[in-house]
DNA sequence: TTGACATATGCCGAAACCGACATACTGTTC
DNA sequence: GAACAGTATGTCGGTTTCGGCATATGTCAA
């Protein structure tokens, strides 16, 4: 699949704002990549804000720290529903799904 | 899993509102389950407006007539993951997605 | 430095999920 | 009531994703 370019992206720094276009990804596959990045943000917010360690999240999950780790990297091999599901796991509501989809968590504008 | 129970709601014609309560869901179950209802109505509609039958709106994802249907039908076997790339399949954005979770997408109050 | 803790990376067998096919059901039109 | 388009349901082989273990890489304090 075209996971490998997802993977080059997320192996750095990027996390900024509209990561795709840099490549040649098509305006799909941005969209999910921005998705997951925006999911695993919220994910290591909402673990910061509970003071918790990864190792904690996983046992409250069900989990891996491994697992916890690649989720918050957004490791290719994590998909959007484990994100989903980390999150909710951690007392997320739809609602706040919602949110942490739509605003990028940063904080300077577009 | 618990995914028997998952199936057992929406073999019927639920839809409603908190599909959860009902049944011994976890809260976590619950919300996941309202995610995977919003989602797959979000998908009906989207494909609804575009006039599209579920075999064209298959061809459009890669993917199957009867994967479709499943999805739409919030099936178990299908993902949230998968869910979430057939709405940016077919034109969704991230902000798109965002709204089709917080807002249950009905015509009637709750 | 050493040790203790937290996080990251690589790998594997097991389980879940996917696309696909077959087939059944539901209209709708003639 | 036959023919057709659309949708639903069951199943299956192959692939992806999972949890978990091992291990590497910090990071901080004594």
């Amino acid at each position: 699949m075209r996971k490998a370019k997802q993977q080059v992206l997320e192996a750095h720094g990027w996390r900024v704002g509209s990561v795709a276009e840099f490549l040649d990804l098509t305006p799909e596959e941005a969209a999910v990549v921005e998705l997951k990045l925006r999911l695993s943000d919220a994910l290591r917010a909402r673990r910061a804000k509970l003071r918790l360690s990864q190792e904690a999240v996983a046992e409250r999950l069900g989990s891996s720290q491994s697992r916890v780790a690649k989720m918050e990297a957004g490791d290719a091999s994590v998909s959007l529903d484990l994100l989903l599901r980390a999150l909710v796991g951690l007392g997320a509501t739809p609602n706040d799904v919602a949110k942490a989809i739509q605003t990028p968590k940063r904080r300077a504008a577009a």
